[in-house]
DNA sequence: CGACTTTGACCTGCGC
DNA sequence: GCGCAGGTCAAAGTCG
């Protein structure tokens, strides 16, 4: 998996002082071609281990969504990307439980191979904190980084893999602190930060570094069958209490399926059925109408 | 008792 | 070089 050397997250999700709010949507929906080409071949949910978990029509919903022609020529697993600010960020419309979401996603230094290197780092970390270590020459790698946001109260939403706190920390210019968690799975080094939107509290900035290198523990691929859209997340999240705290946005022709509240994006992505509409909204949840407007 | 969270300290990168 | 902020570690605490 190919992917640019990219700004940070944050440059995008702005130090958690950037929320959809602050995104001009037409800077959201501007792909170069290259960038284009580099999220073709790498899929948000590639990364995240669960592409299983969404079907195509989401590009079908973004073309049809008067959202620019290119943006509709995304994979089937690759959400249809857009870009927030700088060149390198793109936003993604994941299948996110408890609610709408826009993500984004970041590839600094990201190459084919960098498990080798990460091997490397990983022992010299290791040594660095029993031998109070010296610095090394080598500047650090990163994953592939995909950030979205997500309107929910949980912060810590499930997405069917199991992770492990590992760190907090406060954020400047942010009341809300930014947790840091690493998959539990051995072997499997993806990391996720979360954070709440400093100028929308209700929406939760998830920051996914890296590929799971094994399917969900949660649930069973196997298991996903007959449910098209249900995603594992799905089947614990639902538990949580969440309120869809977004004011009822009409679309004029969104089908009355759609209601505040606990919905399935997967099954939203899924399902052929599922009007484009549907997702527009989603979309919307997340990005205020005005916005839209804009394009 | 194992898995997980909390939290303070430490490390690293970056801008000035 | 310095200071700041982000990121990580690991000991201690909590929970089931």
């Amino acid at each position: 998996m190919e992917r640019k050397q990219g700004v940070k997250v944050e440059d995008v999700l702005g130090n958690s002082s950037c929320s959809v709010n602050d995104f001009p949507l037409q800077s959201i929906f501007d792909l170069s071609s290259n960038e284009e080409e580099e999220i073709r071949s790498l899929g948000f949910m590639d990364l995240l281990g669960v592409q299983d978990l969404i079907c195509s029509p989401l590009l079908e919903i973004m073309a049809a969504q008067q959202v620019p022609s290119r943006m509709a020529t995304q994979p089937p697993n690759a959400f249809s990307s857009t870009k927030i600010g700088p060149p390198h960020e793109v936003f993604n419309q994941p299948a996110t439980p408890n609610s709408s979401t826009i993500s984004s996603a970041s590839s600094e230094a990201v190459h084919d191979e960098p498990a080798k290197l990460d091997d490397q780092e990983e022992d010299q970390r290791k040594t660095k904190k029993q031998l109070k270590p010296k610095k090394t020459n080598q500047k650090r790698q990163r994953e592939p980084r995909f950030a979205f946001m997500t309107k929910s109260e949980v912060d810590h939403l499930e997405d069917g893999y199991r992770w492990r706190k590992y760190g907090q920390k406060a954020v400047k210019n942010s009341p809300f602190p930014r947790s840091y968690y690493r998959c539990t799975t051995i072997s499997c080094n993806v990391k996720k930060r979360v954070e709440r939107s400093f100028t929308d509290p209700s929406m939760v900035i998830t920051t996914y570094e890296g590929q799971h290198t094994h399917p969900s523990p949660i649930m069973p691929r196997s298991s996903l069958a007959g449910g098209a859209g249900s995603a594992p997340y799905h089947y614990r999240q639902q538990r949580q209490p969440f309120v869809n705290t977004l004011p009822p946005l009409n679309f004029g022709h969104s089908n009355g399926s759609i209601k505040a509240g606990n919905f399935h994006h997967e099954r939203r992505f899924c399902s052929p059925g599922s009007s484009l509409l549907k997702d527009h909204g989603l979309l919307q949840d997340a990005i205020p109408s005005h916005m839209l407007k804009e394009e």
